[in-house]
DNA sequence: GTTTTTATTCATCAGTTGATGATTAAACAC
DNA sequence: GTGTTTAATCATCAACTGATGAATAAAAAC
Protein backbone atom coordinates (compact mmCIF):
# COMPACT_ATOMS: atom_id res chain seq x y z
CA UNK A 1 0.00 0.00 0.00
CA UNK A 2 1.22 2.95 -1.07
CA UNK A 3 1.24 5.90 1.62
CA UNK A 4 -1.22 8.55 1.08
CA UNK A 5 1.17 11.29 -0.86
CA UNK A 6 -0.20 15.04 -0.40
CA UNK A 7 -2.84 15.22 -3.37
CA UNK A 8 -0.88 17.16 -6.05
CA UNK A 9 -2.95 20.16 -6.15
CA UNK A 10 -5.90 20.83 -4.65
CA UNK A 11 -4.55 24.96 -4.81
CA UNK A 12 -6.54 25.86 -1.86
CA UNK A 13 -4.65 29.85 -2.46
CA UNK A 14 -3.18 30.39 0.89
CA UNK A 15 -3.93 34.29 2.15
CA UNK A 16 -1.19 36.30 3.40
CA UNK A 17 2.24 36.72 1.66
CA UNK A 18 3.11 33.76 -0.50
CA UNK A 19 6.30 31.85 0.69
CA UNK A 20 9.31 32.85 -1.47
CA UNK A 21 9.64 29.21 -2.38
CA UNK A 22 6.18 28.80 -3.05
CA UNK A 23 7.03 29.03 -7.03
CA UNK A 24 4.41 30.94 -8.31
CA UNK A 25 6.13 34.62 -8.52
CA UNK A 26 5.46 37.35 -10.94
CA UNK A 27 1.86 37.65 -10.07
CA UNK A 28 2.26 40.57 -11.62
CA UNK A 29 3.52 39.22 -14.27
CA UNK A 30 0.85 37.51 -14.91
CA UNK A 31 -1.53 39.65 -14.35
CA UNK A 32 -0.42 41.74 -17.24
CA UNK A 33 -0.36 39.25 -19.75
CA UNK A 34 -3.97 38.06 -18.88
CA UNK A 35 -4.93 41.69 -19.45
CA UNK A 36 -3.41 41.89 -22.45
CA UNK A 37 -5.21 39.03 -23.71
CA UNK A 38 -8.25 40.35 -22.94
CA UNK A 39 -7.51 44.09 -23.49
CA UNK A 40 -6.85 43.06 -27.12
CA UNK A 41 -9.52 41.32 -27.95
CA UNK A 42 -12.09 43.32 -26.41
CA UNK A 43 -10.56 46.60 -25.58
CA UNK A 44 -11.03 48.66 -22.56
CA UNK A 45 -14.74 48.39 -21.72
CA UNK A 46 -15.34 44.81 -23.35
CA UNK A 47 -13.30 43.25 -20.11
CA UNK A 48 -13.91 43.13 -16.38
CA UNK A 49 -11.09 42.77 -13.96
CA UNK A 50 -12.82 39.74 -13.02
CA UNK A 51 -12.15 37.93 -15.98
CA UNK A 52 -8.63 38.97 -15.83
CA UNK A 53 -7.98 38.23 -12.20
CA UNK A 54 -10.01 34.97 -12.95
CA UNK A 55 -7.66 33.63 -16.01
CA UNK A 56 -4.51 35.59 -14.44
CA UNK A 57 -5.18 33.25 -11.41
CA UNK A 58 -6.06 35.42 -8.70
CA UNK A 59 -8.53 37.56 -6.07
CA UNK A 60 -9.64 40.68 -8.42
CA UNK A 61 -8.48 42.88 -5.09
CA UNK A 62 -4.71 42.11 -6.34
CA UNK A 63 -5.36 43.94 -9.64
CA UNK A 64 -6.34 47.23 -7.58
CA UNK A 65 -3.22 46.68 -5.14
CA UNK A 66 -0.94 46.94 -7.95
CA UNK A 67 -2.51 49.02 -10.29
CA UNK A 68 -5.20 50.96 -8.39
CA UNK A 69 -7.80 51.33 -11.36
CA UNK A 70 -8.89 48.88 -14.26
CA UNK A 71 -7.52 52.60 -16.06
CA UNK A 72 -3.98 51.43 -14.43
CA UNK A 73 -3.99 48.56 -15.51
CA UNK A 74 -4.89 48.95 -18.98
CA UNK A 75 -2.19 51.84 -19.16
CA UNK A 76 0.56 49.83 -17.85
CA UNK A 77 -0.01 47.18 -19.94
CA UNK A 78 0.34 49.74 -22.68
CA UNK A 79 3.41 50.67 -21.86
CA UNK A 80 5.23 47.66 -20.48
CA UNK A 81 6.45 46.72 -24.49
CA UNK A 82 6.39 49.66 -26.19
CA UNK A 83 9.67 50.75 -24.06
CA UNK A 84 10.92 47.42 -26.10
CA UNK A 85 9.65 48.30 -29.45
CA UNK A 86 10.37 51.78 -29.26
CA UNK A 87 14.36 50.94 -28.50
CA UNK A 88 14.73 48.55 -31.08
CA UNK A 89 12.64 51.14 -33.66
CA UNK A 90 14.92 53.90 -32.59
CA UNK A 91 18.08 52.27 -33.06
CA UNK A 92 17.18 50.40 -36.45
CA UNK A 93 16.80 54.07 -37.86
CA UNK A 94 19.88 54.82 -36.33
CA UNK A 95 22.13 52.15 -37.48
CA UNK A 96 20.28 52.70 -40.79
CA UNK A 97 21.09 55.66 -41.05
CA UNK A 98 24.52 55.55 -40.40
CA UNK A 99 25.06 52.69 -42.94
CA UNK A 100 23.30 54.13 -45.89
CA UNK A 101 25.18 57.52 -45.40
CA UNK A 102 24.22 60.33 -48.49
CA UNK A 103 22.41 57.03 -50.43
CA UNK A 104 19.45 57.23 -47.94
CA UNK A 105 16.29 55.56 -49.40
CA UNK A 106 12.69 56.32 -47.83
CA UNK A 107 12.54 52.61 -48.89
CA UNK A 108 15.45 51.99 -46.12
CA UNK A 109 14.17 54.58 -43.69
CA UNK A 110 10.55 52.49 -44.08
CA UNK A 111 11.79 49.35 -43.75
CA UNK A 112 14.55 49.95 -40.86
CA UNK A 113 11.32 51.60 -39.23
CA UNK A 114 8.88 48.43 -39.50
CA UNK A 115 11.21 45.80 -39.16
CA UNK A 116 11.84 45.47 -35.44
CA UNK A 117 7.65 45.23 -35.06
CA UNK A 118 7.33 42.71 -38.18
CA UNK A 119 10.16 40.50 -37.17
CA UNK A 120 8.87 39.82 -33.80
CA UNK A 121 5.53 39.34 -34.83
CA UNK A 122 6.96 36.89 -37.27
CA UNK A 123 8.30 35.05 -34.75
CA UNK A 124 5.26 33.74 -33.47
CA UNK A 125 5.04 34.87 -29.12
CA UNK A 126 0.97 34.69 -28.94
CA UNK A 127 1.65 37.84 -26.20
CA UNK A 128 3.77 39.79 -28.74
CA UNK A 129 0.65 39.44 -30.70
CA UNK A 130 -1.99 40.32 -28.69
CA UNK A 131 0.45 43.71 -27.87
CA UNK A 132 0.11 44.59 -31.74
CA UNK A 133 -3.53 43.93 -31.90
CA UNK A 134 -3.92 46.48 -28.73
CA UNK A 135 -1.77 48.85 -30.62
CA UNK A 136 -4.61 48.66 -33.74
CA UNK A 137 -7.63 49.36 -31.54
CA UNK A 138 -6.17 51.93 -29.25
CA UNK A 139 -5.15 53.48 -32.80
CA UNK A 140 -8.59 53.58 -34.19
CA UNK A 141 -10.48 54.64 -30.72
CA UNK A 142 -11.50 58.30 -31.31
CA UNK A 143 -12.42 59.02 -27.66
CA UNK A 144 -8.76 58.69 -26.18
CA UNK A 145 -6.54 56.65 -28.65
CA UNK A 146 -4.91 59.48 -30.15
CA UNK A 147 -4.02 60.92 -26.78
CA UNK A 148 -2.76 57.19 -25.84
CA UNK A 149 -1.18 56.70 -28.84
CA UNK A 150 0.81 60.27 -28.97
CA UNK A 151 1.61 59.65 -25.37
CA UNK A 152 3.72 56.26 -26.32
CA UNK A 153 4.72 56.80 -29.47
CA UNK A 154 5.54 59.74 -30.94
CA UNK A 155 9.03 60.48 -30.70
CA UNK A 156 9.91 57.63 -32.37
CA UNK A 157 7.57 59.09 -35.28
CA UNK A 158 9.48 62.11 -34.95
CA UNK A 159 12.84 60.49 -34.95
CA UNK A 160 11.34 58.32 -38.39
CA UNK A 161 10.12 61.81 -39.88
CA UNK A 162 13.32 63.24 -39.28
CA UNK A 163 15.14 60.60 -40.85
CA UNK A 164 12.71 60.60 -44.46
CA UNK A 165 13.22 64.22 -44.40
CA UNK A 166 17.21 63.17 -45.55
CA UNK A 167 15.35 61.01 -47.69
CA UNK A 168 13.07 63.09 -49.50
CA UNK A 169 14.46 66.44 -49.50
CA UNK A 170 11.83 68.31 -51.30
CA UNK A 171 9.18 66.79 -49.11
CA UNK A 172 6.57 69.29 -47.30
CA UNK A 173 5.87 68.72 -43.95
CA UNK A 174 2.16 67.99 -45.06
CA UNK A 175 3.14 65.15 -47.24
CA UNK A 176 5.29 63.91 -44.76
CA UNK A 177 2.85 63.52 -41.92
CA UNK A 178 -0.23 62.43 -44.21
CA UNK A 179 2.07 59.98 -45.85
CA UNK A 180 3.47 58.70 -42.17
CA UNK A 181 -0.38 58.80 -41.59
CA UNK A 182 -1.65 56.35 -44.07
CA UNK A 183 1.27 53.91 -43.07
CA UNK A 184 0.19 53.89 -39.70
CA UNK A 185 -2.67 52.65 -40.65
CA UNK A 186 -1.94 49.87 -42.78
CA UNK A 187 0.68 48.91 -40.20
CA UNK A 188 -1.94 48.85 -36.99
CA UNK A 189 -4.42 46.62 -39.85
CA UNK A 190 -2.11 45.03 -40.32
CA UNK A 191 -0.94 43.88 -36.70
CA UNK A 192 -5.09 44.05 -35.72
CA UNK A 193 -5.28 40.29 -36.34
CA UNK A 194 -8.93 40.32 -37.22
CA UNK A 195 -9.16 37.76 -39.85
CA UNK A 196 -10.45 39.77 -42.50
CA UNK A 197 -8.06 39.52 -45.26
CA UNK A 198 -8.72 35.31 -44.85
CA UNK A 199 -12.27 35.53 -45.26
CA UNK A 200 -12.00 38.65 -48.33
CA UNK A 201 -9.48 36.03 -49.89
CA UNK A 202 -10.98 32.81 -49.35
CA UNK A 203 -7.88 31.94 -46.96
CA UNK A 204 -5.75 32.87 -50.08
CA UNK A 205 -3.62 35.26 -47.76
CA UNK A 206 -3.50 34.85 -43.74
CA UNK A 207 -3.80 37.17 -40.92
CA UNK A 208 -0.65 36.04 -39.48
CA UNK A 209 1.77 35.54 -42.13
CA UNK A 210 3.78 38.50 -41.18
CA UNK A 211 6.28 37.44 -43.77
CA UNK A 212 4.42 38.33 -46.75
CA UNK A 213 3.45 41.64 -44.95
CA UNK A 214 6.95 42.31 -44.66
CA UNK A 215 7.98 41.67 -48.07
CA UNK A 216 5.19 43.62 -49.56
CA UNK A 217 4.58 46.49 -47.16
CA UNK A 218 7.89 48.76 -47.28
CA UNK A 219 7.87 48.84 -50.95
CA UNK A 220 4.17 49.75 -50.96
CA UNK A 221 4.40 52.91 -48.88
CA UNK A 222 7.61 53.95 -49.83
CA UNK A 223 6.26 53.94 -53.37
CA UNK A 224 3.81 56.30 -52.11
CA UNK A 225 5.50 58.37 -50.31
CA UNK A 226 8.01 59.09 -53.08
CA UNK A 227 4.43 59.94 -55.74
CA UNK A 228 3.34 61.96 -52.79
CA UNK A 229 6.33 63.76 -51.45
CA UNK A 230 8.44 64.90 -54.64
CA UNK A 231 4.86 65.57 -56.82
CA UNK A 232 5.85 69.09 -57.29
CA UNK A 233 9.58 70.33 -57.42
CA UNK A 234 11.60 67.08 -58.41
CA UNK A 235 10.25 65.18 -60.87
CA UNK A 236 9.65 61.62 -61.26
CA UNK B 1 -51.84 91.11 -18.61
CA UNK B 2 -51.35 87.81 -20.90
CA UNK B 3 -52.91 85.17 -20.26
CA UNK B 4 -51.29 82.04 -19.01
CA UNK B 5 -50.04 80.50 -22.05
CA UNK B 6 -49.58 76.89 -21.39
CA UNK B 7 -45.51 76.30 -20.91
CA UNK B 8 -43.61 75.83 -23.94
CA UNK B 9 -42.03 72.42 -22.57
CA UNK B 10 -42.34 70.71 -19.56
CA UNK B 11 -42.27 67.78 -22.20
CA UNK B 12 -43.53 65.55 -19.47
CA UNK B 13 -43.87 62.11 -21.80
CA UNK B 14 -47.35 61.05 -22.20
CA UNK B 15 -47.72 57.41 -22.20
CA UNK B 16 -49.59 55.52 -25.02
CA UNK B 17 -49.02 55.33 -28.67
CA UNK B 18 -48.01 58.94 -29.72
CA UNK B 19 -50.45 61.33 -31.40
CA UNK B 20 -49.70 62.06 -35.01
CA UNK B 21 -49.48 65.33 -34.92
CA UNK B 22 -46.96 65.28 -32.09
CA UNK B 23 -44.41 66.25 -34.60
CA UNK B 24 -41.80 64.02 -32.86
CA UNK B 25 -42.10 61.22 -35.08
CA UNK B 26 -38.97 58.57 -36.13
CA UNK B 27 -37.75 57.64 -32.67
CA UNK B 28 -36.69 54.80 -34.45
CA UNK B 29 -34.13 56.95 -36.64
CA UNK B 30 -33.53 59.38 -33.36
CA UNK B 31 -32.86 56.11 -31.36
CA UNK B 32 -30.47 54.88 -34.56
CA UNK B 33 -28.70 58.31 -34.22
CA UNK B 34 -28.24 58.25 -30.83
CA UNK B 35 -26.28 54.88 -30.93
CA UNK B 36 -24.53 55.79 -33.77
CA UNK B 37 -22.90 58.64 -32.14
CA UNK B 38 -22.40 56.91 -29.06
CA UNK B 39 -20.99 53.68 -30.62
CA UNK B 40 -18.76 55.20 -32.95
CA UNK B 41 -17.15 57.34 -30.17
CA UNK B 42 -16.66 54.17 -27.41
CA UNK B 43 -17.27 50.74 -29.25
CA UNK B 44 -20.40 48.50 -28.63
CA UNK B 45 -18.86 47.67 -25.20
CA UNK B 46 -18.10 51.03 -23.81
CA UNK B 47 -22.09 52.02 -24.68
CA UNK B 48 -25.03 51.13 -22.52
CA UNK B 49 -28.70 51.68 -23.95
CA UNK B 50 -29.53 53.52 -21.04
CA UNK B 51 -27.06 56.53 -22.48
CA UNK B 52 -27.92 55.87 -25.90
CA UNK B 53 -32.33 56.13 -24.49
CA UNK B 54 -30.95 59.24 -22.40
CA UNK B 55 -29.81 60.79 -25.81
CA UNK B 56 -32.50 59.89 -27.79
CA UNK B 57 -34.86 60.93 -25.46
CA UNK B 58 -36.89 57.58 -25.10
CA UNK B 59 -37.38 55.08 -22.65
CA UNK B 60 -34.65 51.87 -22.45
CA UNK B 61 -37.68 49.86 -23.39
CA UNK B 62 -38.35 51.07 -27.09
CA UNK B 63 -34.94 49.72 -28.21
CA UNK B 64 -35.78 46.86 -27.15
CA UNK B 65 -38.88 46.85 -28.91
CA UNK B 66 -37.52 48.31 -31.88
CA UNK B 67 -34.29 46.41 -32.17
CA UNK B 68 -34.80 43.58 -29.70
CA UNK B 69 -31.49 43.36 -27.94
CA UNK B 70 -28.23 45.63 -27.64
CA UNK B 71 -26.36 43.80 -30.00
CA UNK B 72 -29.49 44.43 -32.38
CA UNK B 73 -29.12 47.47 -32.48
CA UNK B 74 -25.59 47.97 -32.97
CA UNK B 75 -25.72 45.59 -35.99
CA UNK B 76 -28.87 48.30 -37.49
CA UNK B 77 -27.05 51.12 -36.99
CA UNK B 78 -23.86 49.49 -38.97
CA UNK B 79 -26.09 48.57 -41.57
CA UNK B 80 -28.03 51.61 -42.09
CA UNK B 81 -25.47 53.44 -43.77
CA UNK B 82 -24.05 50.54 -45.46
CA UNK B 83 -26.34 50.58 -48.23
CA UNK B 84 -25.81 53.68 -49.08
CA UNK B 85 -22.16 54.15 -49.30
CA UNK B 86 -22.69 50.52 -51.29
CA UNK B 87 -24.38 51.48 -53.76
CA UNK B 88 -22.41 54.45 -54.65
CA UNK B 89 -19.39 52.87 -54.78
CA UNK B 90 -20.87 50.21 -56.84
CA UNK B 91 -21.83 52.93 -59.30
CA UNK B 92 -18.35 54.88 -59.12
CA UNK B 93 -16.49 52.09 -60.19
CA UNK B 94 -18.85 50.68 -63.04
CA UNK B 95 -18.96 54.64 -64.34
CA UNK B 96 -15.37 55.11 -64.35
CA UNK B 97 -14.87 51.71 -66.21
CA UNK B 98 -17.13 52.27 -68.42
CA UNK B 99 -15.42 55.98 -68.90
CA UNK B 100 -12.15 54.72 -69.16
CA UNK B 101 -12.47 51.63 -71.60
CA UNK B 102 -9.00 50.05 -72.13
CA UNK B 103 -6.87 53.09 -70.69
CA UNK B 104 -7.91 52.19 -67.23
CA UNK B 105 -5.34 52.98 -64.34
CA UNK B 106 -5.06 51.98 -60.79
CA UNK B 107 -5.42 55.31 -60.00
CA UNK B 108 -8.46 55.90 -61.47
CA UNK B 109 -10.26 52.80 -59.73
CA UNK B 110 -8.92 53.36 -56.60
CA UNK B 111 -10.24 57.04 -56.78
CA UNK B 112 -13.43 55.59 -58.18
CA UNK B 113 -13.62 53.73 -55.15
CA UNK B 114 -12.45 56.15 -52.52
CA UNK B 115 -14.28 59.18 -54.19
CA UNK B 116 -17.96 58.39 -52.83
CA UNK B 117 -16.70 57.96 -49.11
CA UNK B 118 -14.23 60.68 -49.07
CA UNK B 119 -16.71 63.54 -50.66
CA UNK B 120 -19.51 62.42 -47.70
CA UNK B 121 -17.15 62.93 -45.14
CA UNK B 122 -15.62 66.18 -46.75
CA UNK B 123 -19.55 67.58 -46.51
CA UNK B 124 -18.96 67.56 -42.87
CA UNK B 125 -22.37 65.82 -42.17
CA UNK B 126 -21.65 64.87 -38.16
CA UNK B 127 -23.81 61.60 -38.19
CA UNK B 128 -21.69 60.66 -41.36
CA UNK B 129 -18.34 60.96 -39.59
CA UNK B 130 -19.47 58.81 -36.90
CA UNK B 131 -20.43 56.23 -38.88
CA UNK B 132 -16.99 56.51 -40.58
CA UNK B 133 -15.39 56.19 -37.40
CA UNK B 134 -17.75 53.35 -36.49
CA UNK B 135 -16.14 51.49 -39.24
CA UNK B 136 -12.62 52.09 -38.39
CA UNK B 137 -13.49 50.41 -35.03
CA UNK B 138 -14.79 47.65 -36.37
CA UNK B 139 -12.13 47.11 -38.91
CA UNK B 140 -9.69 46.90 -36.30
CA UNK B 141 -11.78 44.61 -33.64
CA UNK B 142 -10.13 41.12 -33.67
CA UNK B 143 -12.99 39.23 -31.35
CA UNK B 144 -16.04 39.66 -34.39
CA UNK B 145 -14.34 43.18 -36.55
CA UNK B 146 -13.64 40.67 -39.55
CA UNK B 147 -16.77 38.76 -39.93
CA UNK B 148 -18.68 41.91 -39.61
CA UNK B 149 -16.84 43.85 -42.29
CA UNK B 150 -17.32 40.86 -44.53
CA UNK B 151 -20.55 40.70 -44.06
CA UNK B 152 -20.96 44.32 -44.82
CA UNK B 153 -18.50 45.21 -47.52
CA UNK B 154 -17.41 41.87 -49.21
CA UNK B 155 -19.40 42.56 -52.37
CA UNK B 156 -17.94 45.78 -52.83
CA UNK B 157 -14.41 45.10 -52.16
CA UNK B 158 -14.53 41.95 -54.54
CA UNK B 159 -15.78 44.50 -57.37
CA UNK B 160 -12.93 47.06 -56.93
CA UNK B 161 -10.45 43.96 -56.97
CA UNK B 162 -12.12 42.77 -60.36
CA UNK B 163 -11.42 46.63 -61.89
CA UNK B 164 -8.12 46.13 -59.94
CA UNK B 165 -7.16 43.10 -62.39
CA UNK B 166 -7.79 44.72 -65.80
CA UNK B 167 -5.40 47.77 -64.66
CA UNK B 168 -2.81 45.31 -63.50
CA UNK B 169 -3.51 42.24 -65.31
CA UNK B 170 0.04 40.99 -64.15
CA UNK B 171 -0.77 41.03 -60.93
CA UNK B 172 -0.81 37.50 -58.69
CA UNK B 173 -3.96 37.41 -56.58
CA UNK B 174 -2.28 37.56 -53.29
CA UNK B 175 -0.77 41.10 -54.41
CA UNK B 176 -3.93 42.55 -55.22
CA UNK B 177 -5.47 40.93 -51.58
CA UNK B 178 -2.43 42.17 -49.33
CA UNK B 179 -2.32 45.76 -51.44
CA UNK B 180 -5.92 46.07 -50.75
CA UNK B 181 -5.60 45.49 -46.93
CA UNK B 182 -3.19 48.20 -46.95
CA UNK B 183 -5.71 50.81 -48.72
CA UNK B 184 -7.91 49.59 -46.11
CA UNK B 185 -5.91 50.00 -43.04
CA UNK B 186 -4.59 53.75 -44.25
CA UNK B 187 -8.64 54.50 -45.22
CA UNK B 188 -10.34 53.64 -41.88
CA UNK B 189 -7.48 55.35 -39.58
CA UNK B 190 -8.17 58.19 -42.13
CA UNK B 191 -11.80 57.94 -41.06
CA UNK B 192 -11.36 56.92 -37.21
CA UNK B 193 -11.04 61.13 -36.69
CA UNK B 194 -8.84 60.26 -33.42
CA UNK B 195 -6.59 63.10 -33.72
CA UNK B 196 -3.75 61.46 -34.22
CA UNK B 197 -2.12 63.42 -36.94
CA UNK B 198 -3.67 66.94 -35.47
CA UNK B 199 -1.45 66.29 -32.21
CA UNK B 200 1.70 64.18 -34.36
CA UNK B 201 2.15 67.14 -36.70
CA UNK B 202 1.53 69.95 -33.88
CA UNK B 203 -1.81 71.49 -35.19
CA UNK B 204 -0.36 71.33 -39.35
CA UNK B 205 -2.68 68.37 -40.07
CA UNK B 206 -5.80 68.35 -39.74
CA UNK B 207 -8.02 64.68 -39.17
CA UNK B 208 -11.26 66.64 -40.10
CA UNK B 209 -9.49 67.88 -43.46
CA UNK B 210 -10.89 65.18 -45.74
CA UNK B 211 -10.02 67.30 -48.63
CA UNK B 212 -6.14 66.90 -47.95
CA UNK B 213 -6.66 63.34 -47.39
CA UNK B 214 -8.79 63.09 -50.66
CA UNK B 215 -6.30 64.87 -52.64
CA UNK B 216 -3.21 62.29 -51.37
CA UNK B 217 -4.47 58.77 -50.38
CA UNK B 218 -5.85 57.55 -54.57
CA UNK B 219 -1.65 58.75 -55.80
CA UNK B 220 -0.19 57.45 -52.71
CA UNK B 221 -2.02 53.88 -52.62
CA UNK B 222 -2.42 53.41 -56.07
CA UNK B 223 1.78 53.57 -56.70
CA UNK B 224 1.56 51.33 -53.57
CA UNK B 225 -0.21 49.17 -56.19
CA UNK B 226 1.95 49.57 -59.23
CA UNK B 227 4.81 49.05 -57.24
CA UNK B 228 3.90 45.74 -55.79
CA UNK B 229 1.89 44.54 -58.40
CA UNK B 230 3.98 44.97 -61.45
CA UNK B 231 7.16 44.35 -59.69
CA UNK B 232 7.90 40.48 -61.17
CA UNK B 233 6.67 40.51 -64.81
CA UNK B 234 6.01 43.98 -66.40
CA UNK B 235 9.41 46.27 -65.76
CA UNK B 236 8.59 49.70 -64.21
C1' DG C 1 -68.40 51.90 -32.85
C1' DT C 2 -65.97 48.15 -31.51
C1' DT C 3 -61.74 45.43 -31.73
C1' DT C 4 -57.08 44.81 -32.71
C1' DT C 5 -52.61 46.50 -33.47
C1' DT C 6 -48.92 49.63 -32.76
C1' DA C 7 -45.92 52.66 -30.17
C1' DT C 8 -44.70 54.23 -26.08
C1' DT C 9 -43.61 54.66 -20.79
C1' DC C 10 -43.50 52.44 -16.10
C1' DA C 11 -41.79 49.46 -12.68
C1' DT C 12 -38.77 46.22 -11.59
C1' DC C 13 -35.53 42.22 -11.66
C1' DA C 14 -31.60 39.26 -11.16
C1' DG C 15 -26.88 39.44 -12.31
C1' DT C 16 -22.66 42.09 -12.89
C1' DT C 17 -19.36 45.73 -12.11
C1' DG C 18 -15.29 48.38 -10.17
C1' DA C 19 -13.84 49.22 -5.92
C1' DT C 20 -12.44 48.99 -0.84
C1' DG C 21 -11.55 47.96 4.14
C1' DA C 22 -10.44 44.06 6.93
C1' DT C 23 -7.62 40.19 7.59
C1' DT C 24 -3.69 37.23 7.17
C1' DA C 25 0.97 35.61 7.03
C1' DA C 26 5.47 35.80 5.06
C1' DA C 27 9.57 38.72 4.34
C1' DC C 28 12.49 42.19 5.75
C1' DA C 29 14.80 45.85 8.70
C1' DC C 30 16.84 46.72 13.02
C1' DG D 1 13.43 38.53 18.54
C1' DT D 2 10.61 42.28 17.70
C1' DG D 3 8.25 45.59 14.60
C1' DT D 4 7.20 47.05 10.16
C1' DT D 5 6.36 46.41 5.43
C1' DT D 6 4.78 43.74 1.61
C1' DA D 7 1.79 40.57 -0.92
C1' DA D 8 -1.94 38.24 -0.93
C1' DT D 9 -7.18 36.66 0.00
C1' DC D 10 -11.87 37.48 1.97
C1' DA D 11 -16.16 39.65 2.35
C1' DT D 12 -18.86 42.98 0.94
C1' DC D 13 -20.79 47.33 -1.24
C1' DA D 14 -23.52 50.59 -3.78
C1' DA D 15 -24.18 51.48 -8.44
C1' DC D 16 -25.08 49.91 -12.81
C1' DT D 17 -26.49 46.63 -16.56
C1' DG D 18 -29.47 44.40 -20.15
C1' DA D 19 -33.74 42.83 -20.23
C1' DT D 20 -38.86 42.06 -19.59
C1' DG D 21 -43.91 42.05 -18.43
C1' DA D 22 -47.52 45.22 -17.46
C1' DA D 23 -49.93 49.41 -18.38
C1' DT D 24 -51.54 52.88 -21.50
C1' DA D 25 -53.45 55.41 -25.25
C1' DA D 26 -53.58 56.52 -30.02
C1' DA D 27 -54.16 54.63 -34.64
C1' DA D 28 -55.76 51.29 -37.87
C1' DA D 29 -58.77 47.58 -39.24
C1' DC D 30 -63.21 45.85 -39.43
Amino acid sequence: MTVTRARPAKRKPRRGRPLKSEAMPDMRERILDAAEDHFSRHGFWGVTIREVAQDAKVDTALLHYYFDTKRGLFDAVFARRAEVINRERIDSIDAYERASGTSITAEGVINAFLQPILERAALGDQRWHNYFALIAQVNNTPAWGGETMARTFDPVIHRLIRALRKALPDASEEDLYWSYHFLSGALTLSLSQTGRIDRLSNGLCKSSDFESIGRRMAPFIASGFEKICRGKVTAV
